[in-house]
DNA sequence: CTCTAATTTCGACAATTAGCTAAATGACGA
DNA sequence: TCGTCATTTAGCTAATTGTCGAAATTAGAG
């Protein structure tokens, strides 16, 4: 039950949740992403994402000085998707997925 | 969004979640029920179950001077399911509901 | 109408949690 | 090695939440 818990309750953070379901499927954040996107201190950014870490909702991935999350594979999928569903079309989600997408075409003009 | 939150933060506590899930499938709990069965005061039940009714994901029904609280049929399916799965064999649930058997049996003996 | 019983609401308190800033850690480059 | 940058960890504060006990509410019984 403990792990049941846990999962719901890192998901019923509104941040949390964005920084779960902005990305497009297989994306990969670096931290420094997330904060841009959510507007948080960079600390409790790293701390959100221990907690869904934690939770088995994502991996992450160093490279170099860079922490890349990404939705892990053991994220309940019965649970994403009702999620998915029921977030489709929510405004702050949507705007976040422009933000990065902003973001990710900088990035390739400045050569990231 | 809201809404979304609202349900998983209404089920990832670990008292709702069982007053959730212990029932059998349509069965009703009073009040009193539910505190027998979590050993909690009242007032306790009372706000979690008012928690639950807010997320839509319980119904109540007065009747006379009880309240019966029974699952709702907006309870999300995809979320029922997973959560019906991943909590299956928990052995605090399985107690709650030998806990309901016996205070139903007990129940009809007193022509409850 | 009054008494009793089930439930809800209220006031207080302890524990948890999200947030920030600042310090510590780890990794790259000069 | 030293400085810098991304991230994590630690320390603190404010807000939220779970809990209880007691008062208020609601409904049936005498």
């Amino acid at each position: 039950m403990e792990d049941l818990i846990a999962v719901l309750k890192a998901l019923s953070d509104s941040n949390r949740l964005r920084a779960v379901m902005a990305p497009e499927h297989g994306e990969e954040l670096c931290v420094c992403e997330i904060k841009d996107m959510l507007g948080l201190a960079t600390g409790t950014v790293s701390r959100h994402m221990d907690v869904l870490k934690k939770a088995r909702l994502v991996k992450a991935r160093k490279e170099g000085r860079w922490v890349y999350y990404r939705l892990s594979e053991e994220f309940p999928r019965p649970l994403l998707e009702w999620i998915t569903q029921g977030i489709g079309d929510d405004p702050l989600v949507g705007r976040d997925r422009v933000h990065l997408a902003a973001v990710r075409a900088a990035g390739k003009r400045a050569g990231a």
